[in-house]
Order: C-alpha cells, then structure tokens, then sequence
DNA sequence: ATCCAGGATGTAT
DNA sequence: ATACATCATGGA
C-alpha cells in the first residue's frame, strides 16, 4: 500500500472533498462507510471516500492538518492510501490544478450564483472516467440522484473487475465490452428500468469502437454535445453533463429539472423555446467560459 | 393511491 | 424543427 498526502489548503479557491463527490456531478466516488448520497445530513467532513481508476484503488479523506486557520473541510491536507502513487491521479480526479479564485472571480455578479459559490466554497468540478461518466448519466433520467448512484454500485458489483485491497474486496466500474455483453433483462434486473437497453447499446458501441470518447475530444463545444448524442439514451442534457465532467468542457450547462426551474424563477429573459438556444443564454448569463462552474454550484445549492 | 425524479426516444405533424 | 405519448422503478 502506498500512502500520500496533498496540501490543498493553498490551493487557489481551497478545496472541499465532501462537496465535490457527493454534488451529484459523480458517481464514481464511495464513501468507506457505506453512507454515499445519503440525505441524513450526517457529517463526512473527514470521512474516507474511495474510487477505482484503471485497475487502481484510491482512498482519501481530508483533515484540517496543521494549518492555523484550516477549520473542518475548508482547508488542510487531502490524506490518501493507494495500490499506485495517487498524487498525480487525484490532481486529475478532483481537478486540483483548476485556479478556482480566477473561476470565481470570473463568476457572474448574481445573487443567486453568489450564494451558491459562497455555500460551498473549495467544492471543485470532477474529471470522471469516460465510460463510467456516460453510464451514470444515460440511468439518471428521471431518476434521484441515491438512486443513480445505486444503479452505479450495483452494474460494478455484477459486472465489475474485483481487486483486492488493504483487507477489502473493490469493484471497478464494469468495462464497455462487459456491459455490451449483459442482455436488456439482466439490466432491467438491476433496477434499470427502460435505461437498461440504452446502457446496453451505448456500451455495444463503445465497445466496437463505432464511437467513442475520441470521435468527441477537441471538438468545438457545440459540436461535440451534438457527437455525443450518437450514442443511445444520449440526449442534449447528458451531453452536456459528460462534456463538463469527464471531457472538461467547463462551459457546458446541462439543461436538467433544477437549472430549468432557476430559469424561471431567477432568468426568465434565458428561456428561448428551444435546448440549443437557452443553454447559450444561460451560458452566457452564467459568465461564459467557466458557466459549467456555476451551474454545478446552483444545482448544489438549489437541491439542499 | 398519485406524483415525481439531473430525460430520451419514436412518431406524427 | 416542434409537439406528444410513452418509457420502469422506488420513495414520499
């Protein structure tokens, strides 16, 4: 086991790690005690939160350290335990080379988007794997955000590769060919309802390799929403989450229940009939480049 | 029981 | 291009 620890205190924008896995913009990030997701309003401000990446168990939890005015989760260091050096992996994962003081700074002078920043300062975007970033977003179709997450445990527990760690059995989110293999009822089995055949082809193309993330990065953003619609159970929303949490596009706004309705309430001037048109109103209004930035901490905020 | 949840698809216009 | 019904499932 190697074992690690990340400053994160001085990081520009600090950093929360409990915000940042469990915001509903991943599903790939667990909490050791079994609790992920649940809205008891239990404390995980120090609690350890793994993933599996690349056939690699990370483990990590954050604790104020030695810093002065590091209080609960603002501050302090990110402690990790690993089967692979985690430094580099974590600072990819949890986006800890984002300058988030410059993406704050560059937020829009609004109320509502200003509270939101405020109430989860240091809470940082995720850069999921591909795959894994796809399936959870094709199942969260009118689906709550605990159940989403359950559809996620339950597809690497039937159909992911089992490593051992430290004592303990993982899984890793199943492979594309895994998931292009399981037929429509095995799926549906899962409590995937009428998602299980899209997550079936979705993976079968993947797989082949008729499309895949490849055929979308470097894409002009609006091209590349466009792309990512090829894939089955893939709508303009989806889209636009996979873009802003695995392939880092940081001006995608996914258009989804709870930004629609701060749209109406906060931006009725954003609302133009169609996705395609108010999704660059509201890109524009929620200051452009780094728009995926404030939609994630509305959507936060405007959830709890 | 009825409604709703980070929507997408197929079909008709 | 836009409008509409339909699609599973579990929790409140």
């Amino acid at each position: 086991m190697l074992t690690g620890s990340i400053p994160v205190a001085d990081l520009p924008g600090g950093f929360d790690l409990q915000s940042t896995v469990e915001s509903g913009q991943s599903y790939c990030w667990h909490r050791a005690d079994g609790r992920t997701y649940e809205r008891t309003g239990a404390y995980g401000g120090s609690a350890w939160y793994y993933t599996v990446v690349d056939g690699e168990v990370v483990r990590v939890r954050q604790r104020a350290g030695d810093d002065a005015n590091a209080t609960g989760t603002a501050g302090g260091v990110l402690e990790w335990e690993a089967t692979t050096d985690a430094d580099p992996l974590l600072v990819d994962l949890l986006r800890l080379d984002d300058d988030l003081d410059a993406i704050v700074d560059a937020s829009p002078d609004d109320p509502l988007v200003e509270s939101a920043y405020d109430a989860y300062a240091g809470m940082r975007l995720v850069r999921d794997p591909f795959f894994a970033c796809l399936v959870s977003f094709i199942c969260s179709a009118q689906m709550r955000v605990k159940r989403i997450y359950d559809m996620q445990t339950a597809l690497a527990r039937e159909y992911g590769e089992t490593i051992a760690f430290d004592g303990d059995t993982y899984h890793a989110f199943p492979t594309p060919e895994r998931l292009a293999d399981a037929t429509e009822d095995e799926l549906r089995d899962l409590g995937l309802g009428y998602r299980a055949p899209y997550v079936q082809r979705t993976a079968e193309l993947v797989a082949t390799g008729e499309m895949t993330a490849d055929d979308v990065r470097g894409l002009p953003y609006e091209e590349a929403r466009e792309a990512l619609t090829t894939f089955v159970g893939v709508g303009d929303k989806v889209a636009d989450c996979v873009l802003l949490f695995s392939l880092g596009y940081l001006e995608a706004v996914p258009l989804d229940t709870w930004i629609r309705t701060a749209i109406e309430e906060h931006y009725p001037d954003c609302e133009r009939g169609s996705y395609a048109e108010t999704s660059r109103a509201i890109r524009e209004a929620f200051g452009g480049e780094y728009a995926g930035y404030a939609q994630t901490y509305v959507f936060h905020y405007l959830r709890n």
